[in-house]
DNA sequence: CGGCTTTGACCAGCGC
DNA sequence: GCGCTGGTCAAAGCCG
């Protein structure tokens, strides 16, 4: 389960407070996929089987209040495909509509990502035939949604598509932030915690 | 017993 | 207006 690089040390909570991370560790940062107007954009190249963490509880939050122009990003890295979007309709509110879509290569279609769904049903979908299922966050107040389906033309790939925002921090993962020397930005990144720890 | 999955039914949006 | 499709609801059953 040690996809992503002992960068969680020293975390130990999971507020929100940010805390020094090694800025020169090159491990995936949840801020590559939100980040999406930097054009050194550097996707995550070492996925294993299990997915990254997923951005939807930061995205829409402000990082990328000057982004409105984004639509479509499509990025391959591997066995990973990640199909981000943002609202798609121009002024609409995207703290309702957020949404981020992974393409990505798995064996098994519910992804660990560090929240707790629950299912909420099942549907076959038109020019597939690979039923869709429904999920949603199972944390009190946290209405985000997500739907999971294998990719029709391959199905050792599965499609998640995320839709909302956590209002709470994931119970299995530590977030923590740096800060950009550069641009001054506050980075936001997770790390799921072993489960012995 | 509580939380979860399953699954058929229902509803709303959209195209014709 | 009607039919199709996607999304959600809710009852029933399962499981730890």
């Amino acid at each position: 389960m040690a996809h992503f690089p002992s960068r969680s040390q020293g975390s130990s909570s999971s507020n929100s407070t940010p805390l020094h991370a090694d800025a020169a560790a090159p491990a995936f940062d949840l801020s590559d996929f939100i980040m999406f107007d930097q054009a050194e954009f550097a996707p995550p190249s070492s996925f294993g089987p299990e997915p990254p963490v997923v951005p939807p509880m930061v995205d829409g939050g402000r990082s990328n209040d000057q982004n409105s122009n984004l639509s479509n990003i499509t990025i391959n890295s591997g066995d990973m495909t990640v199909n981000a979007r943002s609202t798609g309709v121009e002024g609409e509110r995207r703290e309702e509509t957020s949404r981020i879509a992974f393409r990505m290569k798995s064996e098994v279609e519910v992804l660990n990502d560090g929240f707790k769904w629950r299912k909420y049903g099942k549907k076959s979908v038109k020019n597939s035939p690979n039923p869709r299922n429904y999920y949603r966050c199972s944390t009190e107040g946290c209405s985000v949604k997500k739907r999971v389906e294998r990719d029709r033309e391959d199905p050792s790939y599965v499609i998640t598509t995320y839709e909302g925002i956590h209002n709470h921090m994931s119970p299995g993962v530590v977030y923590y932030t740096t800060q950009d020397s550069v641009s001054g930005r506050y980075y936001v990144a997770g790390c799921q915690v072993p489960p012995d720890s």
